[in-house]
DNA sequence: CTTGACCCGATACCCCGGTACCGGGTTGAC
DNA sequence: GTCAACCCGGTACCGGGGTATCGGGTCAAG
């Protein structure tokens, strides 16, 4: 597969591919006589998987520990383990975070007809008396 | 208070405080006789909600509109709830994606002794026969 | 009345995660 | 055998979110 069909199954662009080659995300994949990228299909999942975890707020080098684990034997587990288990408990937080967040919100949406004074938005309620 | 102050106790930098300024985060404070600004208490608990949504995700515009939901009257209440409910569903999203990940790096803690075939994690496993 | 900690505005710089552009080579359909 | 569509490496640039530095004014304890 080359670079402009990866970049376009994965959504991404040219760029950012070679970008993602460069911070050492993407292996060098192997290459046709004339210099062209030759990636084999599971680069798309690769890619795909770096998304997904951008989305979800993981900077690129924290996405490239996490493709780490995976590749990581038995031998390699304790390392492995702990990686996982700290970014375990840094998701749990922020999950917590979230949903105080939408529940917060969604008081918010249920009262805000209603005067100020009369609202439930615990997030945004102690911001009620200034500005 | 003045800005050392507020920004030792919000635990942002002093910069970060005429950054949020300029971008309109948060008011422009009174002034001491000599130009010393002088901020309210309450800015204390203005800038740890910023950067407490900015880590669960939210940028700095996003945050200018947050703050602004909790200010609107009724009378502005149907876009405030547009907005809230937009950021309600992102949020929800968000939250599901987070949990699909926590779930499947339980997995892998639990069973990253294994050899890689019998390992159980849906979201790093599919990345396992490659590099 | 000095000295050190603080504050001011302005400007420059930094890292991150890309994105664009350049001049040039390759491919392949017509 | 040409022409569009692709690819190459290199380099420059962009927006977001700060952080650092400069030259100078202020405040308060000693």
């Amino acid at each position: 597969m080359r670079s402009g069909e990866l970049a376009s199954s994965a959504g991404v662009n040219v760029q950012t591919l070679r970008y993602y080659e460069r911070r050492g995300l993407l292996a060098e994949p192997a290459r046709s006589g004339s210099g062209y990228r030759a990636y084999p299909g599971e680069a798309v999942r690769i890619v795909r998987f770096i998304r997904r975890a951008q989305r979800l707020g993981f900077t690129l080098a924290e996405v490239e520990t996490l493709l780490g684990l995976a590749g990581g034997g038995p031998d390699r587990c304790a390392a492995t383990r702990a990686l996982a288990t700290e970014k375990l408990s840094d998701l749990e937080n922020r999950i917590a975070e979230l949903c105080f967040m939408r529940d917060s919100l969604r008081n918010l949406v249920r009262t805000c007809g209603r005067p100020a004074a009369q609202r439930d938005c615990p997030l945004l309620g102690e911001l009620e008396e200034e500005r």
